[in-house]
DNA sequence: CAATGAAAGTGGACATGGTCAACTATTTTG
DNA sequence: CAAAATAGTTGACCATGTCCACTTTCATTG
């Protein structure tokens, strides 16, 4: 196997692993279906909130009509607000409700155990040179 | 951001940015709509032939009939032969044709472009690392 | 300061991918 | 042999991703 060819396949694999993991935990507390997608927008509003839906796009590397029905969906059930920016009228500024930080905090343990499963092969020290290269990406 | 959500966020933000450029990219070569799904388990196939649908539901970590629907498509597109298992009449077991081959062949070489354009950032040695990291895992 | 083009966001239509549960046909095991 | 386990198939249903046409607002420039 080439090497690109392998690491695509570990990537997917690892991708898999945490989407059936998730899968499997999250069902408890995401009581409005949220799903892990919007589980992931949340976790993000809450690392850059105030934001516009542009910087969500592109920060979540995802076609912008899909982060619009996201958060449409999310705001309809009151995880997220939205405003207009103050200064330009196009843009619709988003933040996450007390109900949103709520979830996250419980995504974001689940999410921990998911992951900490997955990675108790490595050390310590391992894990912060997988996500320093990763982060290098 | 806590370290699991971070790995979690550029996870997925890689495998993303793979998605959308093997999109990019395959449309040319993919005549037969085979997928990127479809593409990947070629891959796997070239490197695992003669086996059985178990074993690749298990090296791919999806559900089994995601993996008959698959292979059942290509198969109609002649990518793929199955015959029976010799001593066990459950058995399916896989094989690419030579025109499976051929177009594995075209997928891995865009897939190296791709995957190498992603991580150009990285040495050689990094990149050997990170593929160390996730073999692990 | 109008015209034109670019940027932000929305919505429809469609394709792919993932999950679950019920089912058949075989093999394995107690 | 009966019962349980394994391999694979099928149907139904969500969730996610892609493309494109559209509106509104803002920025540019002649």
């Amino acid at each position: 196997m080439t090497d690109p060819t392998e690491l695509a396949y570990f990537v997917d694999r690892f991708m898999r692993r945490i989407h059936s993991g998730l899968h499997q935990r999250a069902v408890a507390v995401d009581t409005e279906r949220v799903g892990q997608f919007g589980g992931l927008i949340l976790m993000a509003l809450a690392e850059m909130e105030p934001v516009s839906m542009q910087a969500l796009v592109t920060h979540m590397a995802r076609d912008k009509s899909q982060i619009t029905r996201v958060i449409n969906s999310l705001e309809s059930k009151g995880y997220v607000a939205s405003t207009g920016h103050p200064e330009d009228k196009r843009v619709r500024l988003l933040r996450l409700t007390e109900k949103g930080h709520d979830l996250v905090r419980e995504f974001t343990h689940i999410l921990g155990d998911v992951i900490g499963g997955l990675t108790k092969s490595l050390s310590a020290s391992e894990k912060q040179h997988l996500l320093a290269l990763l982060r290098k990406i």
